[in-house]
This record gives C-alpha cells, sequence and structure tokens, in this order.
DNA sequence: AATGAATGAGGGTTCATTCAT
DNA sequence: CATGAATGAACCCTCATTCAT
C-alpha cells in the first residue's frame, strides 16, 4: 500500500488534492462523512463547522459555497482513484491482474479511506450545480475509460461475453453498492470480496475449469 | 401481464395501494417522478402543487406531511411489488425459474411502471422520517427474505457457491443501479437484460455446460 | 385636488398601481418611507416587516425579492406622477401655465403623499439591480421628455434663452433637492415655493416687467 | 489655480488633510470614488484593499472602522473646500464676485478633483454614524455660513429678493446635482456652467439690463 | 504594517405547514 | 376540498472586525 501513499502524497504536494491534515482538508473530509450520512441537502455548513469545530462564516473562507465543497469533494475522491487506478493498471502484468485491479481497486475507492467521498461522488451527483456536474463528468470519463478498455480487451480475449458497456454498469451498481453494507471490520475482507466479483465476471480459470465453487456437474 | 393488472387492482379494491387514477394517486406518481428526478429535499411541495395543478396549501389535504407523501410512495410501491413477486415465485415451478423471477421482478420494478418509485425506495431512503423508516424497513425485510429464500435454495442446490447474503447485494446493487441507465425504449428488453444478469449468476445450463457465451476451452 | 385622486383610482382600478389600502400597497408605502429614511441597504426586509405587522417570510407572498419591492416603489411612484403630470400638461392652457405645472406637479410629486417613493426613486438608483433599472429608466425618460418639450417650446418662445437640457438638470437637481428640506407643514406652501422657482427661471412677466423681487435700477 | 495648491499643501503639512499620495490618502481617494461609484454599504472594504492593493485586515490599521473611512473622506473633503471657499470670497472684490466663488468653487467641489469625496459628503449622509453626523455637521455649518452670509448680503443690496435660505437650498440641490450629469471633458466648462447658474440667480447686469440673453420685450 | 484565519451577528430568502375563508 | 396569506424556523452566505503571527 506504501505505493498507494506515494501517489497520494505526490498529488498532495502538486496541489491537485487537499492535504487531509490541513484545516481545509479536515473540513472536506467531515463534510464528505456528513453528506454521506446525511445526504448534502439535508447537511447544513452549521454542521460541517460544528463538526470541524469552527464557526459557520469561517467555513467560506476556505470555500465560497456549500457547492464548491462539495465539488471539491468529488474531485478530489475522483483524481486520488483516477491515478491509482493507472498505476495499478500500468503495475498490472494479466489481463486478469487489470481486471482484478479494476474490480479491487474500485472496492478500495468505495470503502476504504476514501469511500465516504466516494459514495458522495455517485450518490450525491443531483446535488451538484450544473457547472459542477460539467467538471467532474470529465473526470468521471476518464475513469470509466479505464474500465471499458480493459473489459474490451477481456471480452476480445474472450475472457468473457457480455458486452463491456453493460458488464461495466452492472458491475458499477454492484461495486458501489458495496458501501452500504461492507464493514472492512467485519469477517470478511475486501481481497476477499475482490476475489468473489472477480468469480462472477470470469467464473472459468485459464485452464477451462471453473473458478472456485462447486463442479459444473454436480448441479442440477 | 394480465396477471399483473389483477394483482394491482386487487390492492387497489383493498385499499392497500391507491388508484393511481384519483387525485391522490396522481400526487404520489407526480411526487415519485419529482422525488426521483431532483431528490426528496429538493423537490418543494410547490412544485408537487404545480405538477398536479393544486396549490401547495391543498396537498395536506391528501397528506398530512410531505415526509407522508414519501412514505407513501414507497409503501406502495414496495407491497406491490412484494405482491408481485410473491405471485411469480409461487407460479414459477423450477428453483431456475424462481431466481429469473426474482431477477426479472425486480428488474420490472425498478424499470416498469413503478421504476420512479422504486428508485425513490432504495435512493431517497435518507429522507424517510426515523418512523417512516421503521414502517417501510419491515417491508423490505419480508421483500428481502423472498430473495434470500430462494438464494439459499439455489446455493444448497449446487447452483452457486456463493454465499446468498453476498449475492444478494451484488444483485441488489446491479439491479437498482439499472434504473440510471437502462432505457425501456432502448435496444435492449428487460427480458434480454435479465437473461445476461441470470447467465452472471448461474454461467453453466443444468447439463454442466456453459450457459450460452463461448465454450471454456475457447478462453486463453 | 380632485382629479388627482381620480386619476389615482383609475391607476389601481386598472391595476398600474398597487391599492395603498391593501396589504400589498401598506407594504409598498412603509417599505418606501424606510428606503426614504435610512436607504435601501440599511433597510432590512425584519425591518419592513417589523413595520407591516407580519413576519418577514411573508414580504416573499407579495414581493419575489427585496428588490422587486425597490422596483415597485419606484414603478408606481413614476406611473403616478406621469400620469399625474401628463393630466395637468393637457390642462394647462398657456406656455406658462405648462411650465407652472411642471414645476408645481415635480413639487408635489417630490413633498407630496408619494414624496418618499419618489426620493427612493431619485437617491436610491443604485441599490436597484440592472434589469429593475432597464425597466425605470424607459418610464423616467418618457417623464424627461414631457420637460423637455415644454422647456424647448419656452426656448424657441423666447421666454428664456438657456439651453433646455441644462436648464432641466439645475430644475430636477434644486427641485429634488427639496424632499431634504422641504417641510408641508412649514411656513411655506407648496404653491409659494412653485412661484418662486418659477420667478427663477422666468425673470420677467409678460410685460417685460420683471417678475416680482425688486426694480432691476435698484440693483447697485 | 496654484493659489488652490497652496491652500492644500498648506493643509497637508497641517496634518488637517491626508497627504494624497501617502498609502492612507490613496486609500481614501479610493475609498471615496468606490463610496461614490456603489454607494457605502454596497462597498465592502475588501473592495477597498482590492483597490488599494491589499488586505481586508490591514486596512484596520489605518483606519479603527469603515465608519471611520467614511468620516475622514467627509471631513477632509469639507476642510479642503471650506478653505479654498474661504480664501476665494477674501479675494473677491465684489459681492458679485462672491456670488460668483460660491458657485464656482462648489462646482469646483462638486466636479473637480475632490469630486467624488464631495458626492458622497452630500449623498451618503444617512451612512454615516451618530457620532460622524455630530462632528461633519458642524463643518457643514461653517460652510453653509459662508454661503448664507454673502446671499444675505446680496439680498440686501437688492440683486435679489428671494430669502436666502431659500435661495440656498435650491442652488444646493442644483449645484450638488451637477456631479451625477457634468463631465469635465464634455463640450462645456466649469466656468460656463457657473456664468449660467450665475445668469439665474441674477437675472440683471448692474446696469438695469438683463444679463445676457434675449431682451425682456421680446418675451411674449 | 501586513497577513489571513476566524469570528459572530445579521443579511435575504426558502419552505413545510397552518388556517380562516 | 381548495385557496392563499401568514407563519416561523432554518437555510446559505456576507461582512466588518479581531488577533496571533
Amino acid at each position: 500500500m506504501s505505493i498507494t501513499q506515494d501517489i497520494k502524497n505526490q498529488l498532495i504536494a502538486s496541489g491537485a488534492i487537499t492535504d487531509p491534515s490541513s484545516p481545509k482538508g479536515q473540513l472536506l473530509s467531515k463534510a464528505a462523512h456528513l453528506f454521506r450520512e446525511h445526504g448534502f441537502e439535508r447537511t447544513t455548513v452549521r454542521d460541517i463547522g460544528r463538526e470541524v469545530g469552527i464557526l459557520p462564516g469561517s467555513i467560506f473562507h476556505h470555500f465560497r459555497s456549500k457547492d464548491e465543497i462539495l465539488r471539491t469533494v468529488m474531485r478530489e475522491s475522483i483524481i486520488l482513484n483516477l491515478s491509482r487506478m493507472r498505476a495499478a493498471l500500468e503495475a498490472a502484468e494479466s489481463l486478469e491482474d487489470r481486471l482484478r485491479a479494476l474490480i479491487g481497486w474500485e472496492l478500495y475507492a468505495t470503502n476504504g479511506e476514501t469511500g465516504e467521498a466516494w459514495a458522495v461522488l455517485v450518490y450525491e451527483w443531483r446535488s451538484l450545480s450544473p457547472e459542477g456536474q460539467t467538471e467532474i463528468l470529465q473526470l468521471r470519463d476518464e475513469y470509466e475509460q479505464l474500465w471499458l478498455q480493459v473489459l474490451r480487451e477481456a471480452r476480445d480475449a474472450g475472457y468473457m461475453s457480455m458486452d463491456p458497456f453493460l458488464l461495466r454498469r452492472l458491475l458499477a451498481g454492484a461495486l458501489n453498492w458495496t458501501s452500504t453494507w461492507y464493514r472492512p471490520d467485519g469477517p470478511m475482507t475486501l481481497e476477499a470480496l475482490c476475489d468473489e466479483v472477480l468469480r462472477l465476471v470470469l467464473p472459468y480459470r485459464s485452464d477451462g475449469a471453473p473458478r472456485g465453487g462447486m463442479a459444473a456437474s454436480t448441479v442440477r
């Protein structure tokens, strides 16, 4: 995970994302938490201020508007995870590794340190101003292209037959939804969850045998 | 689909759900539409009134509060789809039919006539008052039990190996998310979509051969 | 003054201006009073509400914004006085009568029943939104045209030699400023004030003798 | 105009008014400009700071409060013009010269280098704190006394018959209002404007003939 | 002097809800 | 049942001002 930290530190150093230990970074993470828990509109700037320990008015020294807070939460969340995903895909040696990277890192985006921000990105979309949507949409598109490229390769290579667009949408739904039920401190590790999802997508091992689970012949 | 209509008519007749052609029913359907499109808090009672053609104050002759509108949208949506699902499961002759019924009817709940209300149920949950949540949660639990029972059977019968809870959650995410991208007037029918999802869940036909798609041996 | 009342009543009946006895009319007149006394930005909607006896929120049932209140005060003030001025000019039989009408009715606009609204129109101009300024400017232009037409006539007829534009601007300053010092319950009637101003503009009587005041020959 | 500069330099040297080239003087002149253009309350200390090139907080090293800025703008504006007016009146050799000095120097105060500050003095009066008003009122009274003394003399000498108070008020309105329309770079010089106003006040030359304009006999 | 983060009071405005008509 | 004026709490945001650095 140190490579992950490196990427984050680089992004912080370059100013692309806010240092989480800075006051502004604290504000962003608390805001992401509240937006995730209660929704954007039900979260007041007073709530955020109280959580951070400053008065509501002071928030506007860091952000011009509540919308800009939301936008920043979304932007930085996707920038960080986009960078991580790119690095992971580049480091992956096989197509299967790349598939695993997509699933695994999206699970990490959803349930790891950036989980709340990621859920805000996914589920508070309508609360973002039109201008904000335009900006964030570009980043989301970049992110989706990573998925689609790998899924297309996998389909072309015969790993699966489902239309890549369709598969991506089904997976997006399934993976994003994990934030509503997955507990990092529960019995299942993120890696195990990743394996399960991968098995759903790629039921056969490369030798043609079913990937884990029971033998097909035992199914009635 | 006539059996579906029968169930709906019975529920209307019994007073369990509101007649959609009644003023109150109109209000509910317009409200569901607005809640779905803009979110519950961004939808004002003024918006709803305008859509229905009455003044905001008059809404409160039909519902005690805005929360009660949301609660009713959710309640009726789940009551209707719960009844349909029960009927479909009872009519199903095989385990595979029951699996197909679960997936197919959840897709229909999400993208058919009740789609907007179903999406509200799924994605506006946090906007519901605590009392509302308590009430609706019971109905959702009943609904989830239907899924879990069948998935357990399927797992026990060797159709699949994944933990039923886990599989349900992944499927819930994938299926509910379809409301964000599926277009009934697009190139893919709901039945075809249902088949694709089913193939993901049950990759092998009952004779042991892979279900559709390429032969395992062709996978590199 | 009954003709004045008739004009006002017609304007009220036609909906061009608000009935001063209606709640909305009350609000407008209190707002004009406060805007005049403290200025637009130092007057809060809470102040207006308190003055009228309603809560701040209720104001927005009558007006969409504070700016719309200001705009309405200005619009109705100029509509009323424009109508009065037109009627007075039509009723005037001689050029001198028309000059007297201009001065007299502007003094009445400034210091009569609409005095506060008129002062707001003149001195709170910058507080009006750009869109508001565009709207009101058209009405002001109409009003100014009345002045300029008569002044041009008077100049052409040899009543005076000063450029009509220049004279109008000097008079506008002098007359509007009366609202800061003239007291209707003081020793000087508006008619007397009108005469004094007229004497400034038209120093000679029609027989060529100086209009009131001392003989020129006594001036050293 | 060198005598004017001398007076100004003396006042700067004595500390009565701020050196316009000093940081504080810059701040005052920018503030006067903004107060004039947008009004006192619509001008924020942030605006002033931006104009001067410092941050809002730094303003309070020069002035205790925003009110003190306004008060200083007003005070120095009136101190300077009061001194000039006194000098001009002393230098005037005849009553008519004194009248011309009053009008001419008030026009210069309104439209010359101190024009913005003078307009602030006249039109932002209500924005000044009560204590500020008390202070500035004394200076304004001194200034008004200069006018009234000369006007009384002129009336007593038979130059005019209008009550000096009344005439002063009409002239104050007319002259102050010039700041809203007079353009120094337009076709009319301040001297020409001064002559026109003087002709309004003193229609007859000292030989009894009308002062410029057409002969009285030609007026119908 | 200058900075900039923080303050805290108050601004305009929104909105679900009530209720006399 | 419908209206629409009124409510009152809460909202986002602004801004003059303070103060440690």
